[in-house]
DNA sequence: GTCTATAGGCGGATAGAC
DNA sequence: GTCTATCCGCCTATAGAC
């Protein structure tokens, strides 16, 4: 009767409340943010007491610290996928609309990505910490990623490939906060394509 | 002994307690977010006891709508002020630095600004109309500005005013939430005017 | 290690005096 | 209209059995 992997009924393990606790928190604290979100239903969302939440976080602000951090550092650290080497050869065109259109992917089908950012940016006066590992994990990888691609890419001779790379992706996801987190798709409406086309052409037609 | 105007000692005015609440509010809630604000907390910054609180407003999330619909429509509306007609006669270059040096010394030099976009962006999933009234006074309203400035402009022939404006506002935007917001100037520097200049630069070097 | 039970306090909201 | 005093539920965190 026993099952040495998983769906044993003992309760002699760690390792897996721990990461039942990790989950249930993560669904109560993407849905309700910090404040608003009481350990009762944590414990019950993990399947676990009140006190065996205790025994594995020191407290509330613990648990929540160590789940956002490993969201930002395994889960949505990777916005984008390590470039190939063939796409020095693809017309750069082509390369940055896929680009954007994978950024804005993620916040359209991953479905708990706009919760995750707007915890990121509400509680970051309150937990400072936690938006500089997301500035160094999400953010700043974004920027490098596309600043070397302007760099090497033998079609674009960029004046300044750093500052481009940053009005490029300030550009997308400020368009994913309007549209999408604060529902302005009916308010101010914009097709996606036109705003990635003229992105693009803004910077394809001004290479030196 | 009557000050018909203020300072009177006498407690027969409720507009005055109003006032005294919605700027305790705008303190408490500004500060420490919905869910973490006490209507104890509260009264007391207004000076007034909990049950006056609750005579002026139904209930937390009447007294919370009212003020952040009051901030969005009145006093963080204007980002900028109309633009002169003489505007239409000075280079391009000048007038779009000045926008954004004014869009981000808003978040630099308002101390409450942040605060205020922290709360929007933060709460957007919980309260979607404040984030569309939000949307409809401020974005909007930005992005109106600046693209009746490019089809106005006598020295830019932009092929697509509308998206180019959002490019605009949205670099300006994701630079301040990045840079100040999430606390990101040590971890991705960047000058405030390299950013400016070369997004200016892609803009008027573009018109067809 | 995990549970049930509970301590102790603070939350939103209201009753009733003046 | 405004106050003081209070209700009662839920909150974080822990004690103690197993």
């Amino acid at each position: 009767m026993e099952l040495p992997i998983s769906g044993r009924k003992d309760k002699s393990l760690s390792a897996e409340k721990t990461e039942a606790i990790l989950a249930g928190g993560m669904q109560e604290f993407l849905a309700h943010g910090y404040a608003a979100t009481s350990m009762d239903r944590v414990a019950i969302a993990a399947r676990v007491s009140k006190a065996t939440v205790y025994s594995h976080f020191q407290d509330k602000e613990s648990l929540f610290t160590a789940l956002i951090r490993r969201l930002v550092e395994q889960r949505f650290r990777s916005l984008f996928n390590d470039a190939e080497a063939e796409v020095l050869h693809t017309p750069p065109e082509i390369v940055l609309r896929a680009f954007a259109n994978r950024a804005l992917d993620m916040g359209t089908q991953e479905p708990q990505f706009l919760n995750f950012m707007r915890i990121i940016l509400g509680e970051s006066g309150r937990f400072p910490q936690l938006a500089r590992t997301f500035v160094s994990n999400v953010e700043q990888t974004s920027f490098k990623m596309l600043c070397q691609y302007f760099k090497e890419c033998p079609y674009l001779k960029l004046a300044d490939p750093e500052a481009t790379a940053r009005i490029f992706v300030g550009a997308i996801v400020h368009f994913l906060i309007v549209q999408e987190m604060l529902h302005g798709k009916d308010i101010v409406p914009m097709e996606r394509d036109r705003l990635i086309d003229t992105l693009v052409n803004l910077i394809v037609a001004n290479h030196q």
